[in-house]
DNA sequence: CTTCTTATGTAGCGAGCAACACAAAAAGAG
DNA sequence: CTCTTTTTGTGTTGCTCGCTACATAAGAAG
């Protein structure tokens, strides 16, 4: 049992609204009055839980990978590669355009490119960007094991394929792009795909 | 004959400076000191020539694309359209890992999300992607017409895939994936080209 | 030369930033 | 109850931000 004065915020929901703040502003133009705005606390709890906007941030994107877990599972988990790449690219569109949240994706909106002190953020998303593009890579190795996929396919290409269209995807749904019209860029982009 | 005293920089290379820091740092990112000290002047012969860091950010959008526009004019003016989009992505591929300047687009590395007090910033850029879109797609309409591409043949459709394709490869040219590697990466996604 | 116009360098403005000091408040442990 | 521990709200810190006032310097026009 804990000691003390009770936490009188539910930290789940403070994050999932940091999280929406750093995704439509990125990590600079997220300042610290806008984010403790959103989340219903004072600084002096965000600092306490936190340590620091940039453990905010990075307690935000650890939040952010997990409420996309359960999607990733799926992806990953495809019977074909093929078929996964499908999945990750309409599920990402689906994503990056879901009206309930700001459009895009946080691991770019985040913060692209960022001020001298502050080089650390882009650096953090790229690793957790090419973490993802390592995963895929390692599912499209698997699957050429397996003969789903044949002897000369390339798993490193097939993989940063899929991770240049994603990320274009998401900025165009940034930019205001509309579902239907990336559906057909996700399904144009899969015309690619060695079979 | 202009009166007064001379200006005592050369704007040109001014503005090239000031492009280098805009596009390594982003909107936000890059501090007037920053700007100055890499311009080599002061900040009131800054504000004199530009008006404000705005008008500066403008300025050097509009120095940035009329460095790239024979290299735009080449691509539109290709022979076939598989032509245009073969120029276009092996195009991008080197400008985007060009060790001479900054890795990625500054289009997007400008500042793809901002403050409150800035959205007009990422604004601008989406509007400068988007008339380059634009671009594409009437020439590829043009393509249709002539015959080049099929009658069933979408130009929108096209134009947006190469768009979200060379988003995607600024993105990964700035978080260091290598020119060989991207050049994979667009011979893989011309093959989605309809012949 | 003097006068006019424009650019330059120094120095500093108010505002907003991230982060914190401090004391009051709210719980469990004894 | 008292004591200890942790959180909360108020108020503020030093700092950097974008921007500018002001006096001086450098050329053209007369």
């Amino acid at each position: 049992m804990t000691i003390g004065r009770p936490r009188a915020f539910d930290t789940e929901h403070a994050l999932d609204q940091a999280m929406k703040v750093f995704w439509r502003l990125g990590y600079e133009g997220a300042s610290l009055s806008e984010l403790t705005k959103a989340m219903g606390i004072n600084s002096p709890s965000l600092y306490a839980a936190f340590g620091s906007k940039e453990g905010l941030f990075k307690a935000v994107l650890d939040h952010y990978e997990m409420r996309r877990h359960r999607c990733t599972a799926e992806i990953l988990s495809a019977s074909t590669a093929r078929m996964a790449a499908e999945r990750l690219l309409f599920g990402l569109v689906d994503l990056a355009t879901d009206p309930e949240e700001p459009p895009g994706c946080l691991f770019l909106q985040g913060g692209l490119s960022c001020g001298p002190d502050t080089q650390d953020i882009p650096q953090e998303l790229a690793k957790r960007r090419a973490a993802w593009e390592q995963a895929l890579e390692q599912r499209f190795t698997r699957a050429k094991e397996t003969g789903d996929l044949k002897p000369t396919a390339d798993p490193a290409a097939l993989a940063r394929y899929l991770c240049v269209v994603c990320n274009g995807i998401a900025i165009q749904a940034a930019s205001g792009t509309s579902r239907d019209e990336l559906r057909q860029v996700a399904s144009l982009a899969l015309s690619a795909w060695p079979d």
